[in-house]
DNA sequence: ATATGTGCAAAGGGTTTGCAGATAT
DNA sequence: ATATCTGCAAACCCTTTGCACATAT
């Protein structure tokens, strides 16, 4: 297993207290907006500063030790990377959810025909979430 | 087949020049930012106002006859809702391409299992498309 | 030792908002 | 006739930037 510290290294990227404290909010919180990070990464180390955490941010999506979540009508969320899943995003309580899917053999054939030489991919379902709907029953 | 000026009226907008011209906009160059929105919209409409193009894209989202595109490290891009498609994003020229599958019949069945109630799907595949593999090829 | 990263504060840019006048129905 | 929409300009974010000091290697 691949830890932060290692995949910091293999990218020229040092261990700062910092840096290490985003990967992990990240890690521990899960698909988390640049202001979750900011709030719980300053109850943490309080002086961090949110130029700080941009910076860091940007630097890790590009070495994509960090994967941007780009949803419909909402701020963008951050996710470590991890093997591949398709994400449920319920437009009553905004929450993401992960579940494993290989979505890429499903697409290879696709590509090749058109050629697409495909690096990534992300699949978002809108919809509404088990408990949201539960919940207007009810109501 | 359903005129803007129907669909606009079965959401309670009225249509105004401005609001036809940035849907013909869109409709004619496929995915567009607010940037080349306003662009396109104010050569043809001078007068049209920054905050009437942000309040319209807004509405016509709301009313799905504008469907949002979130792509990954770019500015969101506009379409108008049609037929189930995927999208190649290409991370060398950014071009946003279609493609036509069925990708509900993929995901219904994940989706009962989670008792998840889709709405809408978005399928973006990011990588290189033919036009700039072939560039690198020959630069 | 030194390249890299942090904190701070200012600047920058995109988006939203309120309101008076204009427009579609 | 009147509810809705537009244009304008200000306000309001969020994000980026530059630089002196601090830190990881």
């Amino acid at each position: 297993m691949e830890t932060f510290q290692t995949l910091l290294k293999q990218n020229n990227l040092k261990a700062t207290n910092q840096r290490l404290a985003i990967l992990d909010v990240i890690e521990e919180m899960g698909h988390v907006t640049i202001d979750e990070i900011t709030e719980t990464v300053q109850k943490r180390l309080p002086t961090t500063a949110i130029g700080t955490i941009y910076k860091n941010i940007q630097q890790l999506v590009d070495a994509a030790i960090l994967r941007e979540v780009s949803i419909e009508g909402q701020k963008s969320r951050y996710e470590t990377s991890k093997s591949s899943h398709i994400h449920f995003i319920c437009r009553e309580c905004g929450s993401v959810t992960d579940y494993p899917v290989d979505t890429k053999k499903q697409f290879t054939d696709i590509c090749t025909k058109e050629g697409f030489a495909l690096e990534a991919e992300s699949v978002n379902l809108y919809g509404v979430c088990s408990a949201c709907k539960s919940a207007q029953k009810s109501a």
